[in-house]
DNA sequence: TCGTTGTTTTACCATTTGGTCAAAAGTGAT
DNA sequence: ATCACTTTTGACCAAATGGTAAAACAACGA
């Protein structure tokens, strides 16, 4: 009878836990990102996944741990555009396709950009260890390579860091502050001209 | 006996009544731009403002007043730098001043920046009259002036919307993300570095 | 000093909300 | 069909929270 791990084996979850699990996370993902952490309610969660509440806590220890769970396993999918920065490719090329892939995932994920936004609004209180653990290394690679860049004179001097800042800042802006864009712009696809706008602003930037 | 006004009078505030609803919106806005409007409870408000709770409801009809309250009178505040953009000024100097004038008022107005930045998160559900009323006037108007700008050769070519969404976007970054940017960046003013990247950004986007 | 008005507090209330518990209802292998 | 196990539910609870009522208190002019 060999036993496939150590003392506290976890059982596979079953088709049905993995079932609703995925249930509950989208759900929560949905309450959490349109009314922040304080705003969404078990209620709210436990109808939009179409179950009971006492349901919800079967499958989680509870609301924080819902939060949690959604924020850990949100934080690579989020992070991977900057993952895929090639230190050996054209560097202009490697930014703007950063920049761009960002963009999308403000049109293609706003509630991914909603609940971090409104996480980090909050001073981050639930997700503070992941900055520095998981944030932190990758955007001090990053930093090291744009550093590089300058320091070769593939791209214009800019200080790394801010340029970051200024690449989430643009693009999640799309998302976060929709009502807003909504509200000014009549346009159908706003991303198109943001996209155009955004190209353009980091050339003129980055070009040597 | 001269009535002051029409039918429904409304007296002067008292010097008590002008004191306390200031201690009120000064301490709502503390606790609402750091937890948020559901995050925010009656008790903070009270025990930061250093009053009782139904003190606090005898100068506001509610938890919802205080809060719509605020916005209302920060809006004019909010909007004062873009409202300063002269059409017969320099068009860089203009705009970069107006760029300088938004990241100061991140740096020493970061509560306002999180809570409007909230409200619009959560959809502009109690300030989105004034995003039509107030704000898309005024943008509309910069609009013009920056188009005209454009037109005349006097800035390179740009969609004049989204480099005011830009402009938002990277200045209030630094309020509203702050806890994110404080895990990153080890130098004690950000600020100062942040002013050199956004100034060397907008220079290099604008310039003929 | 009295009465009037404006201000503050004490004691409550109703609802919402995160969470519990035990029983009931599946589910699946033998 | 049975048994062990997982999943689901209805009923409930304690705390938190927005809000109220009425009495107590303060301010102030006549």
């Amino acid at each position: 009878m060999p036993r496939p791990s150590a003392e506290d084996t976890v059982p596979k979850p079953s088709r049905i836990q993995q079932r609703n699990r995925a249930l509950i996370l989208d759900a929560a993902l949905e309450v959490f990102s349109k009314h922040g952490f304080r705003g969404a309610t078990l209620d709210q969660i436990a109808e939009q996944a179409g179950l009971s509440k006492p349901n919800i806590l079967y499958y989680f220890e509870g609301k924080e741990d819902i939060h949690v769970t959604l924020l850990n396993r949100l934080m690579d999918a989020w992070l991977a555009p900057m993952r895929e920065i090639d230190p050996n490719g054209q560097p202009l090329e490697e930014i703007l396709r950063y920049v761009q892939r960002k963009l999308e995932m403000s049109r293609e994920y706003p509630r991914e950009s909603r609940l971090f936004a409104n996480e980090i609004l909050q001073g981050a209180p639930r997700i503070g260890s992941h900055l520095d653990r998981t944030l932190k290394p990758l955007v001090n690679d990053t930093v090291k390579i744009i550093e590089d860049w300058v320091a070769q004179k593939r791209i214009a001097k800019v200080d790394a860091h801010h340029l970051i800042f200024s690449i989430w800042a643009t693009t999640q802006h799309y998302a976060d502050f929709d009502a807003q864009v909504q509200a000014l712009v009549s346009e159908s696809n706003v991303h198109v001209g943001a996209w155009e706008f955004l190209d353009t602003l980091y050339r003129r930037l980055l070009s040597v």
